[in-house]
DNA sequence: CTGAAAGCGCTAACAC
DNA sequence: GTGTTAGCGCTTTCAG
């Protein structure tokens, strides 16, 4: 299995159990054009200094023999493209692919490659995105949910940039402040006129959805959820701020889904009736959420108003379209990749002043609230 | 060699840092830890014959170097990874993301990673796409909207699997069977007594949208679009299929947004008031189309039925819920995964039989038709 | 214009 | 246990 054939040539011999026929390299190609390796790379990669009738038999000699430069050899010899790791946890919620279209779009521009992992889907988390990434990859870009140490040890001195979750020891991060973006929603509610107030978290991954509990601000202490647990960082950001204000908040939690909040909307209706106020961990599950309000016959936002929160293009297609706590995702992608380029380049340190961006959510009215 | 920017390692000529301009290789860990570079491998690698307290040391020396192996010579020594380039039109549009998700999952469990782009923001075609993937990847998945054979051409012997396109030269290719989509959405509306039918294809980049025509199925021929040029191929499935059975068919072009497709439709129903029955080129469209039968005043399907095309859980989420003609996006992804696994391992002969896939829509009914 | 050297950084074989 | 020897396939020098 060393040496063995390299045959190849016109078409031949692609028997049909055989596959994997050895790669034809660049000795081959020189061999049967009859000239020299650096002759078949002048003539593969278009630099002067060569007959136009040799290049042209080189290139023939190349196609016949399906010959492709290794790229690994390539990479070797001349520094290669930066290729950055894109860990996302679910194509499937419109919010990441909005985020990743902004990174790979920026990317591309630097000539960047983008090696994307959607690792929601096999069960795995971001660490695990991250060691499947960095044996491919000089940075890497990613919602890890948790874990950035970690990841940033796997790395090593490569850059790391986490969305969402605190920097830790991460070369980089952009976190949103939900402060803001809870104030900014419970307030509007409020001057709206809305009195009982909920909040629709996401629950972890396992969490028992069984009974959903709910908890007033100022009870329990934040950061405990009220199945088991903790919060999520935008549920605290919300039982604070609404205890800061004194205004009391329901918090349910629920399966990141439109479906699951559905029932949960559903559930929470019931229980309190009187609800005329509910702010949605995202835009997806506010879309759930409209649904059972629909369901349970009352009108939005007369009988009770629903901000989400994420701001993709979804929200506008909703009956009635839904109002919002928005991210600009293509500023967000950016503010990712330019942080990305300064540390690539050196202009930024890793963990050092610039590195920790704090992004702001805003309110975009549309019907809903 | 016009750019010289390569230099994937931590950039040079970074004036304010301390030394670590040169990437470290193996040798400096090996000289740093008094050992030889086979010992860094084998401590690095987990690899058995080493004395732990060796081990210890040299990653110690590892880390403080922030060494980390060069993929390039790692892939060159060992037959590395295989990488399938993704190449997308648009992630913005959820039908991408779901596809996407699904090659990406069953890529990964193959051990293959994938590389994205998503090449329409930057206004780039399909095979500029493949252009710019080719030197990174042992093989695409793409939809590529067109030239199959320049992209294949492009890949010599790597194999192309094509999407939504008729497979030409490509290696494989999955094409949808769009007649019987339009059969089946066209007998559904007809079954449900609709008379004045139309449908909304997608506008040709730069079409020109002042005035969208119309034309009656039968008139010009199939293939030619009201306003210019050629209709997609699912307008023209529509088209036939109306003609075969008679039945009147207006068609309107509109670019590819639901904002575009709610004005299109209005301007529909302004010019033929009676329409009581439309299918859409996609489901993001249907959702525009939607809100401009709800601005008109008219029920849906009541006054007017509405089917759209892609089966993506956009569709679950829309009021009234959106009846539509889907496909497994899924499956559409594992079809694709396995052609070219089977492409890969020589299973399959590239072009030969069982490399041209036609799926099936199938119609999902909910409300809105 | 073309060819012959010399590595890029790493790991598989064998030595020791 | 560890070090030594070969290359992997390609592009850079630098000669002819």
């Amino acid at each position: 299995m060393t040496t063995s054939s390299g045959e190849t040539s016109s078409g031949l011999g692609q028997g049909a159990s055989t596959g994997a026929s050895k790669r034809a390299t660049i000795l081959d190609v020189a061999a049967a054009a009859g000239v020299s390796r650096q002759t078949v790379t002048r003539a593969m990669n278009a630099m002067p200094g060569i007959r136009p009738e040799t290049r042209a038999r080189v290139q023939e000699a190349a196609r016949q023999l399906g010959y492709t430069p290794s790229r690994f050899a390539k990479g070797l010899v001349q520094g290669a493209r930066t290729s950055v790791g894109l860990a996302i946890p679910d194509l499937t919620n419109p919010y990441y692919p909005a985020f990743a279209s902004s990174v790979v779009e920026l990317a591309t521009q630097r000539g960047w490659h983008v090696v994307m992992d959607d690792y929601g889907h096999g069960g795995a988390t971001g660490v695990e995105s991250v060691q499947h990434l960095a044996p491919q990859v000089d940075a890497v870009i990613g919602y890890l949910g948790g874990a950035a140490d970690e990841a940033q040890a796997i790395l090593g001195r490569r850059p790391l940039v986490v969305l969402d979750q605190p920097a830790g020891s991460a070369s980089g991060g952009i976190t949103f402040d939900y402060d803001h973006a809870a104030q900014t929603a419970l307030e509007h509610l409020q001057a709206r006129g809305c009195r009982q107030l909920a909040y629709i978290d996401r629950a972890w991954a396992g969490a028992d959805l069984g009974a959903p509990g709910s908890v007033r601000a100022g009870g329990p202490t934040p950061g405990t959820d009220p199945v088991r647990g903790v919060m999520t960082v935008r549920g605290q950001a919300f039982a604070r701020s609404a205890a800061a204000s004194g205004m009391a908040l329901t918090v349910v939690v629920s399966p990141e889904s439109a479906a699951a909040a559905r029932q949960v909307t559903r559930r929470l209706l019931e229980d309190r009736p009187g609800t005329d106020g509910i702010v949605v961990f995202n835009d997806v599950m506010a879309a759930g959420a409209l649904k059972a309000l629909a369901d349970s016959g009352r009108a939005v936002p007369a009988d009770c108003a629903v901000i989400g929160m994420d701001g993709i293009p979804l929200g506008e297609l909703l009956t009635p379209e839904l109002t919002t706590l928005a991210l600009d995702l293509r500023e967000v992608g950016r503010a990712a990749v330019e942080l990305l380029d300064g540390l690539l380049t050196g202009s930024l340190d890793p963990g050092g002043p610039g590195t920790e961006l704090l992004l702001r959510h805003h309110l975009v009215l549309r019907q809903s609230a």
